[in-house]
RNA sequence: GCGAAAGUGGCGGAACUGGCAGACGCGCCGGACUUAGGAUCCGGUAGCCGAAAGGCUAUGGGGGUUCGACUCCCCCCUUUCGCACCA
């Protein structure tokens, strides 16, 4: 007899694990793979639990699935480069290398501390040479191939981070990390072409049965495909190179009630024209533009314009139009142009509203009269084509289909289709990032460092001032080289990868994490990939799930890959908050694992997390909760403590061709019962919760079957003398040893340390690892009782108890049988019984009069 | 404004394809065992009526489909999340 100690044998298991290898995985094995995969860790420094829920979630499924039979990857690694080592690095006065390997260091053993299952010996750091050298060569390969470009643009610059951002990285105009104001700054930039795969990632979004909508559905308004045209207004009197001006848009069947032009404060033009005015007009031209970027892109200042007294020709009706400079018009989109038909667009319809603007009515809604005038309110839904000359009478939807091909015959105009996605910016100005392998020669320009000269390594020596320029300029060493073409003098590029390139392919690295001559060898990622089971937080919805999406291409077309999706199925797990709020150092609210493993253990506040909702939804933490999970472990441990030596060992039969008792015969359909709710709510849903509470009253129901007597009492405090354990009867052994044993078995992927102690106790040394899942008995299973509704004319009249095993004739018999279904029919004819519902509930309607 | 998801006891949550609403746990109440109990074991716990048997009312609100609705359909309310001038 021995208390519940958590703790000492947690340590006990986690080491016997290491030692044993218990987790690593080859590729020559004849099970069928399983790529089990958690989001890889930034070290921060410290994991709360609410980053290992996030673990212990795909724990849970790579230990069930190793069980039930399948050679399962499950590794872990670290996404180390990024800001906070470098900030961290400017405050603390050390390095930001040895404030990351730190972090990690502490991390990893707060991983194994916590019980996660990982093949540790596939662990990779992307700030580490050996996998940044592979970060380094494909950009080589995307620029062969022409995916990786530079350009000069207006950027998202962060003034604290002194960074520049992906458009995915400013969320309402400020920075995603600190939440700074973002600015607009030009710079010479790299960037990927993501935007050849628009289309691409856009249609296969529809073939992730396996993700989350939400995620889907935020994809795919990120994409923002649409459908519509190009069109050209010829300028009257170019005085300059372009004689026209081209605009996008989706309801070229309103363009007959175009009546100005609108163009972004970005477009060439307004530069061009602001050249060529007369100094006052410049002036109030440029005070116009002066206004704020990035408080344009909020959307909440009014709608203004100005007036650039030129004028363009509308193709379509010859009149002249005006043209303007309006500030809500995003240079960014489509042509930067738009055609204003104020009485079909509500933005178009307050600009001219505000300007004293001509509205003329081309759609109206219906099929209904024409009515005359300028509408109220503009009216953008589908209608017939009204004022638009040959294309009266027609249906917009057909109007759209007549003008483009029209616009297409003229050469005025063709059909496209505009994204909102745009390429991938990846230049970062900062340290602690892969460098960029290029080289700056005055005699050959932009020279791509050779594959073989690579990795292009980080320099450990750099000064971190937080100025706004990249550190490593200030490293000559790095900075001056040759020229790999011309041998002569040349400059390094200075800029570092953004992190997101790191994060878009160490799924495939863990496949050949030490691999020293490519990224990954092709036949490993062809059996390993794609991972069928991800888990992360939402917050990746867009960045990193996008990203990754288009690596995957990248390396498909680079031939490295036979996949298009890396990641089959997507689970989101919802974040753990504390006091109302998320769990943050700077919040004060963060609850520490390891104070948690010293109370409880690590088995319980895994059981807890798991249990206390499904994991995709957020959870409040409890310590009540918490302790609730712990007396619910050590009720299992009492239980199996007080009855392994009557149960445990060799040499006791299975109870299948044994007679059994009432209360025997329901504990094993009890038993086999729970094999079944919990296989189905592990996989293929993930309803974890469930599994845990099947678990609950199995042991809820073995508690109870062991006090049918005083004599068989179990459970009682270990100095009671009353818990002497159970019974003399063969069968009644038999019966308790298969619950018991399949109880441990299901609970080892919730709390593995204990179930594993349990085993051992149980007989069994060679651990539970090696240890299939308990079988499921259908035969057991099918005797299950229902209740079934028993309706006399269309009211339930009466249930009926009954095992599934029983035919729709008795079920019939039955119900007549059924004393309150006799008093309810008494008297009457009998008309009609009816027997309905799928496999398991049936249902019976009496119909009498 | 647009889009998505959700609304069930004191609380977290269950209910799988339309079939006993509230599994399981927390909390609370009681009993047993005890010098003691914040341990353990056993029981109770949606609301209302009733001594009980039992009955009635209940899944945000209102309609509908159905023998039968937490579940499906329509309208409304609330909350959360995402997008937010994308022409």
């Amino acid at each position: 007899m021995a208390d519940y100690k958590p703790q000492t044998l947690e340590k006990k298991w986690q080491e016997r694990w290491q030692r044993e290898r218990a987790f690593e995985v080859t590729e020559d094995d004849p099970r069928p793979k399983f790529y089990c995969l958690e989001m890889f860790a930034y070290p921060s420094g410290h994991a709360h639990v609410g980053h290992l829920r996030n673990y212990m979630i795909g724990d849970v499924v790579a230990r069930m699935k190793r069980m039930r039979g399948f050679n399962v990857l499950h590794p872990f690694g670290w996404d180390a480069f990024g800001l906070p080592a470098e900030n961290a690095a400017i405050k603390n006065q050390t390095h930001p290398e040895t404030w990351t390997l730190e972090n990690i260091a502490h991390m990893k053993g707060q991983l194994q501390r916590i019980g996660i299952s990982y093949a540790w010996e596939r662990e990779i750091a992307t700030c580490m040479p050996d996998y940044y050298h592979w970060n380094q060569w494909l950009f080589l390969k995307m620029l062969e191939r022409g995916l990786a470009y530079k350009k000069r643009s207006s950027v998202n610059w962060c003034p604290s981070c002194n960074t520049v951002l992906a458009n995915e990285q400013v969320i309402d105009g400020k920075c995603w990390r600190c939440g700074t104001t973002v600015v607009t700054r030009e710079l010479e930039q790299w960037f990927f072409r993501i935007t050849q795969y628009a289309d691409e990632l856009l249609e296969a979004a529809d073939r992730l049965p396996e993700w989350p909508d939400k995620v889907l559905t935020m994809q795919r308004n990120w994409i923002g495909r649409s459908e519509g045209a190009r069109v050209k207004f010829p300028l009257p009197d170019p005085k300059g190179q372009p004689d026209h001006i081209e605009v996008f848009t989706t309801r070229i069947d309103t363009i007959y009630g175009a009546n100005f032009i609108l163009l972004g404060p970005e477009h060439p033009l307004v530069q061009q024209w602001k050249a060529q005015a007369d100094p006052a007009f410049r002036q109030t031209l440029e005070k116009f533009l002066a206004q704020d970027r990035t408080l344009r892109m909020t959307g909440e200042i009014e709608k203004e314009g100005f007036d650039t007294g030129r004028t363009a020709i509308n193709p379509f009706t010859n009149k002249s139009v005006p043209v303007w400079v309006a500030n809500f018009v995003l240079g960014e989109y489509g042509t930067g142009a738009v055609m204003g038909v104020p009485g079909h667009d509500q933005r178009d319809h307050e600009f001219a509203h505000k300007y004293n603007l001509p509205i003329t009515i081309v759609v109206q809604p219906g099929a209904g009269a024409v009515s005359s005038g300028s509408a109220a309110e503009p009216y953008d839904g589908p209608g017939t084509i009204v004022n638009s000359g040959e294309f009266n009478g027609l249906p917009t939807s057909d109007a759209i289909v007549k003008m483009s091909e029209a616009a297409e015959a003229r050469g005025i105009g063709e059909r496209t289709i505009q994204y909102r996605l745009k390429d991938w910016g990846i230049s970062r100005q900062r340290y602690w990032g892969t460098p960029i392998p290029v080289v700056y020669c005055d005699k050959d320009g932009m020279v791509p460092v050779p594959a073989d000269d690579l990795p292009v390594l980080l320099p450990k020596v750099a000064e971190f001032t937080g100025r706004g320029d990249s550190p490593l300029a200030q490293v000559p060493e790095f900075v001056n080289t040759t020229c790999p073409e011309c041998g002569g003098p040349a400059r390094r590029e200075t800029d570092t990868m953004d992190t997101f390139v790191d994060s878009s392919w160490y799924f495939y690295r863990f496949c050949d994490p030490k691999n020293a001559s490519l990224p990954f060898d092709p036949d490993k990622v062809g059996y390993w990939g794609p991972v069928d089971f991800y888990v992360g937080g939402v917050e990746h919805a867009i960045l990193h799930l996008i990203y990754s999406r288009f690596f995957a291409r990248v390396f498909r077309d680079l031939g490295m890959s036979a996949i298009d999706e890396p990641f089959t199925r997507l689970l989101t797990q919802g974040m753990v908050l504390k006091d109302g709020h998320v769990m943050s150092k700077s919040k004060g609210n963060v609850v520490d694992p390891d104070d948690m493993i010293e109370k409880v253990g690590a088995d319980a506040i895994r059981l807890y997390v798991m249990f206390v909702a499904p994991p995709e939804k957020e959870i409040e933490w409890s310590d009540a909760g918490l302790e609730g999970s712990y007396r619910f472990l050590a009720r299992v441990w009492r239980l199996v403590d007080q009855l392994c030596e009557t149960i445990g060992g060799e040499g006791i039969p299975a109870p299948g061709g044994i007679e059994l008792d009432d209360a025997e015969r329901a504990l094993r359909r009890k038993t086999h019962d729970t094999i079944r709710r919990v296989s189905q709510d592990l996989d293929p849903r993930v309803h974890l919760n469930t599994a845990v509470s099947a678990l609950m009253e199995l042991v809820n129901e073995l508690y109870a079957f062991c006090n049918r007597s005083e004599s068989t009492r179990v459970g009682r405090s270990i100095d009671d003398p009353a818990t002497i354990g159970v019974a003399e009867r063969p069968a009644t052994i038999a019966v308790l040893k298969e619950a018991v044993e399949a109880l441990i078995l299901m609970i080892s992927p919730f709390a593995p340390h204990m179930a594993e102690e349990l085993w051992e106790r149980m007989g069994h040394p060679d651990g539970i690892v090696a240890v299939g899942w308990p079988a499921f008995d259908e035969q057991v299973s099918r005797a299950e009782q229902i209740v079934v509704p028993v309706q006399v004319n269309g009211k339930v009249r009466a249930r009926l108890t009954v095992s599934i095993e029983v035919s729709e004739d008795e079920l019939k018999s039955l119900a007549l049988a059924d004393p309150q279904v006799v008093k309810n029919v008494e008297g009457k004819t009998i008309r009609k019984v009816v027997v309905a519902g799928g496999a398991g509930s049936r249902i019976v309607s009496i119909v009498a009069g």
